[in-house]
DNA sequence: CGTGGTCCTTGCGCTGGCGCAAAGACAGTC
DNA sequence: GACTGTCTTTGCGCCAGCGCAAGGACCACG
């Protein structure tokens, strides 16, 4: 267990600045806590805060006008967000939610904007860590136009093992709670496809399914699939 | 016709910073010609230059495992373009290719390390600029995942007129050549799809066609469309 | 002004995955 | 330990949009 100190030294929003600066961080950081479910802000709202995750795992949404929901991304403790508004728009573009207890720390606006001024590396560090969310979005866009659900269902658990994944007896657990519902909203299909595609992959010992919970047998195997590659 | 210094001063990546610095990024930037249907750089190659578009249009493209292409986005001079790989990647995540004759500017990675040092700004700038472009590239990948083809279109048509768009006697003329397949593979479609639902946008005296090009008769109706509004 | 290359249209058949309905499996609570 | 709400599974019918084939239109170039 990393203290706040170490964990806003080295995250990737805040890595490489002095320890001065670290500590100015610390000192201007609010610390709060949210139940599951809970919304800490959501899309259209005006930026209160830029935020960095604490502890927990939480995801970003978007809302369509048709009221479907798709999930952005998640997160995991070191990971900014609520970054976008205070840098292009004064409102934010996602809504969080905690997908289990979480903590955050968040900066107003004007503590920010006075230590971007103060500690000028900030800027591009912001800049290389919305490159690397860039890259990733880019590549799953591109996924979402050209590839079939199941290539995209693999390549999601795939992603997420890597962001999340932690090595039990048996394989890797996505370590956070995962519904069905989550991962259509996060590979733009529904529920059922979602469902049906998990099921067979269950079937053919790939992965051990729970409520809210996969757990990866053979990462080989779903690697196969989201290349599409011959079994 | 602005002039190169004008230009670089002006843009979003350069913006605000004093004019000594808007001298050196003119005195270091190499200036290259390119005809049409050319690659400027190709996906997955080592980053060579960060660029910026100083005439022409070109589209940023990326290729998936089976061959097929879809495109991030089009450019207009005074975009910056292959900045996540100078910030984020030694590689190219996407490939640019001039969609007419262009010319645009190009700087080495060790020059923009060294005016990055020089001017702190520039980080800032790159942060709100791909903070832009992430908010829009967010509101596709929702788009993609939730909506039929014909309001996509719709919205791609619009977000392009809106860029590229010049007022002529009629209506609205997308002032780049665009052909089916293009508007296909960014708006994650066939191009047999694009051409059915242009042609009944034409029926309808919605918008004019030809041979790469589209002409807005009716903003309003595409707007109708893309909200999925009652006609 | 004819020829070749590129871009566009339209008809037809097919299917991946959506949408709904109904029922089953858990987890937490009192 | 029964109850209640949430999450998940599975069957069935359907259709938006894909894929292909064939033909037409336009442009550039010799």
């Amino acid at each position: 267990m990393p203290s706040d100190l170490e964990l806003i030294g080295t995250c990737a929003l805040f890595r490489g600045l002095p320890p001065a600066a670290i500590a100015e961080l610390g000192a201007a950081a609010a610390v709060e806590r949210f139940e599951k479910k809970v919304l800490l802000f959501h899309e259209g709202e005006p930026a209160r805060a830029l935020w960095m995750l604490r502890a927990g795992r939480l995801k970003l949404t978007k809302l369509g006008g048709n009221g479907q929901e798709i999930v952005v991304r998640f997160l995991i403790p070191g990971d900014p967000f609520g970054a976008i508004a205070i840098l292009a728009g004064a409102r934010y573009p996602v809504s969080a939610e905690a997908v289990e207890a979480c903590e955050a720390f968040s900066w107003t606006p004007a503590d920010v904007a006075a230590l971007v001024e103060r500690y000028p590396a900030i800027g591009m560090n912001s800049a290389r860590v919305m490159s690397e969310r860039m890259q990733e979005l880019q590549e799953r866009y591109r996924e979402l136009a050209t590839e079939r659900v199941a290539q995209r269902v693999a390549r999601a658990i795939l992603r997420l093992a890597r962001q999340t994944g932690r090595r039990v007896e048996g394989g890797v657990l996505l370590d956070l709670p995962l519904s069905r519902q989550d991962l259509a909203e996060l590979t733009g299909t529904t529920l059922f496809t979602i469902s049906r595609t998990l099921s067979e992959w269950e079937q053919q010992g790939l992965v051990e399914l729970g409520r809210e919970r996969v757990l990866i047998k053979s990462p080989h195997g779903l690697v196969t699939i989201a290349e599409d590659l011959p079994s």
